[in-house]
DNA sequence: AAGCGTAATGTTATAATATAACATCTTTTC
DNA sequence: GAAAAGATGTTATATTATAACATTACGCTT
């Protein structure tokens, strides 16, 4: 069986996630570059604070900082700023916490899945093509076609599992 | 490769859906019964509405019926009775809707696939252990042990999937 | 049947998440 | 630099959900 691609790992250990964010920041310039769309500032800090951590963020959350530095901020500017975001797939949101989280490749274009730690709380992305695969063909079986997957998972990450 | 086992269904053409909830009420008195816990009349009436068709239920609409027919009713009623059929997997809710949905057969211990119709609206309900163990699977790769999967299908059920 | 403890519901208030609608400003294009 | 399109500002409100405490109903023992 192949391996799912890791999209977004869980950190491991110390890591300095300065670098994540750094990495991530890059990747989303480069990426409206080339689709000749705008990162403008409120996006980009939108993105940074997305990025704040491994864990999905609150959209108030997000709101709360950027009114702290900027007076205009209402709630308009951060779930624009999510939005644009979104659609551009440099953010995913995890439904089932009503958070957003940076997307570790953006460009991919099969569903990703998310693997949520209960403990930390932090989130990994994968993008499994056979996973993907299965679930379609299991639609399919009953006639449904599929336009849009979403995979939200719940547990234990390698750092937080019970001692075995 | 198995089929996947349908909890609930689409619906089929013009169907009798006073029977789909006539079934639902009948499975949810005897799984209370059996567990010795107490479906009321708030509960089972909260039940009911959220049966009314095979499209996920807002807990506002509920709310809106139930106003109608009881002085008494307020948020805390209807998200009380949900929670309860919640815990007993009486119902499901559609995190990416925000909305509910009756289970089709109560006591499945494996969790439950969503197929959501983008043009209808309409809900199906699978339960298919190979993709179960497969998400299992992959998570594991990462070291990653599984408490709970959510899985939640866009896409066009049969009757509505576009003319091919 | 009376009394007790628990479970369920009533009631009021508020928290948390998200969008509508319209005004203003900025950037791009011609 | 004027027009058009895109982005942000601003105010208000819609939607979803929970906290906290009071009261009532139920299930059990005596
Ligand atoms: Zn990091
Ligand atoms: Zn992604
Ligand atoms: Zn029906
Ligand atoms: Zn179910």
């Amino acid at each position: 069986m192949n391996n799912a691609k890791i999209l977004r790992e869980f950190p491991k250990g110390k890591h300095k996630h300065s670098a994540c964010i750094n990495d991530a920041m890059k990747t989303a310039e480069a990426t409206c570059q080339e689709r000749g769309i705008r990162l403008t500032a409120i996006r980009r800090r939108v993105l940074e604070l997305v990025w704040a951590s491994h864990e999905p963020v609150k959209a108030y959350d997000v709101l709360d900082t950027l009114r702290s530095e900027r007076d205009s901020a209402a709630p308009p500017t951060v779930y624009r700023a999510l939005e644009f975001l979104l659609d551009e797939g440099l953010v995913h949101k995890i439904e089932s916490l009503n958070a957003y989280i940076g997307c570790g490749e953006p460009g991919h274009t099969d569903a990703g899945q998310f693997l949520i730690c209960s403990d930390c709380g932090d989130v990994a992305e994968l993008d499994d093509p056979e996973l993907v695969k299965m679930i379609a063909e299991k639609a399919s079986q009953i006639g449904f076609s599929i336009e849009q997957q979403l995979v939200e998972v719940t547990g234990f990450c390698a750092q937080c599992a019970p001692a075995s």
